[in-house]
DNA sequence: GTTATTGCAAACAATTTGCACCCAC
DNA sequence: GTGGGTGCAAATTGTTTGCAATAAC
C-alpha cells in the first residue's frame, strides 16, 4: 500500500476535507492556483488521479462529462433532472450490505459507490407535457 | 407527453433494443452511418438527447467522460475498476422501493437510476500493493 | 410552401500528455 | 547529482452548434 503523497496531493486532500460539496478539477485549480507557490491544472488532474487510485477521493461523473471529486467520507446520493441538470442530494442509502457481499463475492476491493436517480424535476415536468 | 419521434430516433431505439450491451454515441454512429440513407454523428447525439428527455433511453457516463446508452429495459449495475477500467455487471438491485418513495417525496418523475461500485479488481489489487 | 430534421464542419470543454525546469534528498 | 514532481502549452477526445440543404406534411 502506497503511503507517500506529494505536496500537491496533500493540498488537494485538505481542500476537499474542508468543503462540504464536491469540487470539479477546475474548481480545485481556481482555488489552489493563487499564492506564491500556485498549482497548475495538469498537476491537479495528476494528483486527483493518484488519490483516486488509493481510494482517498471519490468521483462522480456528471452527464456533462465533468467529474466532481470529494473526500471519501461523504456518502451522498442524488436525484438529477435530465432537463435542467438540477441535482438534489438525498440522505438514504440502501446498499451498504450489498457492497459488503459484492466485495467478497467478486474479490474486488470496493472504495465507494455512486447511486443516482434520473428523471424530471417538478419544475421541468410540466414543460415536457406541453412539448 | 410528446409522442412524435423522428426517423433517426426510431432507428436508434430499434438498434438499442436489439443490443444486449450499452452503446456509446460513436458506436451507434458507426452502426448506422452506412446504407444509402446514412446517419450523421450530430444527428445521433441530437436524437439521443431527445430520447433521454422522454425517458426512453438510459445513460451511464463512464469515468472517461464517454456516455453509454441503452434502451430503458435493462437495469444492470456495475463494479468498475479504477485502475484498468474493467466493468463487471452485477444482477442485484436493492433500490427499487427507495426509488418509489423518492419519487413521491420529491415530486420527481424518475425514469431510471444508476448504481456503480468503484475500487480495484482482483488483478489490479496486487499491483497497487507493490507501488 | 412552411417547418422540422439532417449532415457537415467548425467550435467547445474537460482532460491528458510532452517536455523542460526545479526542488528535495 | 539524480529522480520524482510540477507548470506550461499543445494535443486529444467526446460532444455541441451554426448553417445551408433536404425531407415531411
Amino acid at each position: 500500500m502506497k503511503t507517500r503523497r506529494t505536496p500537491s496531493q496533500e493540498k488537494i486532500l485538505d481542500l476537499l476535507d474542508t468543503q462540504k460539496r464536491s469540487l470539479s478539477a477546475q474548481d480545485i485549480y481556481v482555488e489552489l492556483r493563487q499564492g506564491d507557490r500556485g498549482m497548475g491544472l495538469a498537476t491537479v488532474y495528476r494528483a486527483l488521479e493518484a488519490l483516486k487510485l488509493e481510494g482517498l477521493v471519490q468521483v462522480r461523473t456528471l452527464t456533462s462529462g465533468e467529474s466532481l471529486y470529494s473526500s471519501r467520507k461523504q456518502d451522498k446520493h442524488h436525484l438529477t433532472c435530465l432537463q435542467c441538470g438540477e441535482s438534489i442530494a438525498i440522505g438514504e442509502c440502501p446498499v451498504r450490505d450489498l457492497e459488503q457481499r459484492l466485495q467478497t463475492k467478486h474479490h474486488f476491493k470496493i472504495f465507494y459507490h455512486t447511486l443516482e436517480f434520473f428523471g424530471l424535476c417538478d419544475r421541468c415536468l410540466p414543460m415536457e407535457e406541453n412539448a
